[in-house]
DNA sequence: GTCTATAGGAAGATAGAC
DNA sequence: GTCTATCTTCCTATAGAC
């Protein structure tokens, strides 16, 4: 009863995942998106009736539940604090393959005063991201505010450095960015400087 | 011999970066960019025989003109360290609006392997900023390569703070993002925490 | 310099055979 | 579940009048 699929939904999320994340929403079209699955057009509407918008809220949903198994519960869990810290930089790096691959939240995004089909779904990833990093770095002995300010400084530098490396076509900035995460969260938590 | 030009020049390539800035490169079509504009698409041929893309290059080299007469020259101009990154943090708030406006440089990138047209721009763009950025930190008093670290942090923390405040549909990130910039950029130059 | 009108092609999406 | 073939709409771009 097998050999009916040609492509198993996981390794088919993941491929629309990947030409999302490199060409963007817009620039995805749906021959390129065919081309990077290996399913024709068609192909791609039966699995996805709602077509290309369907295909990025379940590529995002993906994503979502990645955030929550690899970063999200991480953070919740066992360890010191600055040791769940470097162990979600871990993750990222394995995620965005050391800063080569673009976040969906970017470029999925719309504009402040807009509406797009994916904003609200974005939005929450943001804010439970910033929210579980806070919770660490409050767990470390930071006050409520200063940890809430320290995790949204720290989720802007994952963005920005993968935004800077595709601007500089290198990816140590956000190598440099995940190896610095660690003490930028918890810097004053005992030594100084 | 006026009135031939319904729009000037810096007003015309003014609405076009708001119109990418917003929905992106791939996403302005030209009867958006002819909304935006109040030209005809022909009309904006006339202008750009290029088509859009010449309009994404001149947009391009008009931000790489603002950058640097509004932060790349003070950033090598006169004042304490610390004020000349205040004021590029009022440039640039000016700039991106309090953080409404998204930046070209991420909305008009191409993948890290990739070669768009606009590869070559926006990565002078960033290196000149880094460099700029790195410059005035070194004359903090601080050696050139934790300079240059802090200078890309810095600008990271800009491009991610935009890309947050999008995400969360807020421009407080931002606008935090800025306030703590100049610390960020010399903590350690004097004082500690 | 701006416009209306239109060419020519690529986009998203569907029908129906296998 | 996948395909070829097709439809319709939108896109970029051009022609030519004013």
């Amino acid at each position: 009863m097998a050999r009916k699929t040609l492509i198993g939904e996981e390794a088919l999320v993941e491929r629309l995942s990947a030409t999302f994340r490199d060409v963007g929403y817009e620039g995805a079209s749906l021959a390129l998106l065919s081309e990077a699955t290996g399913l024709k057009k068609a192909s791609l509407y039966h699995r996805f009736p709602g077509g290309k918008e369907q295909m990025g809220m379940e590529v995002l949903q993906d994503a979502g539940r990645w955030l929550t198994a690899h970063v999200l519960e991480p953070l919740a869990g066992e360890g010191s604090p600055r040791a769940r810290i470097a162990a979600m930089t871990r993750e990222l790096d394995g995620f965005y393959r050391g800063g080569e691959q673009a976040c969906l939240l970017n470029l999925l995004s719309s504009p402040i005063g807009g509406s797009g089909p994916f904003k609200a779904a974005i939005r929450q990833m943001f804010e439970a991201f910033v929210d579980a990093l806070a919770g660490v770095v409050a767990e470390a002995g930071f006050p409520a505010s200063v940890a809430r300010d320290r995790a949204e400084r720290g989720v802007a530098l994952i963005q920005g450095s993968l935004v800077l490396a595709r601007g500089l076509g290198s990816t140590e900035p956000f190598r440099k960015a995940l190896d610095a995460l660690p003490g930028d969260m918890l810097a004053g938590a005992g030594e100084c400087a």
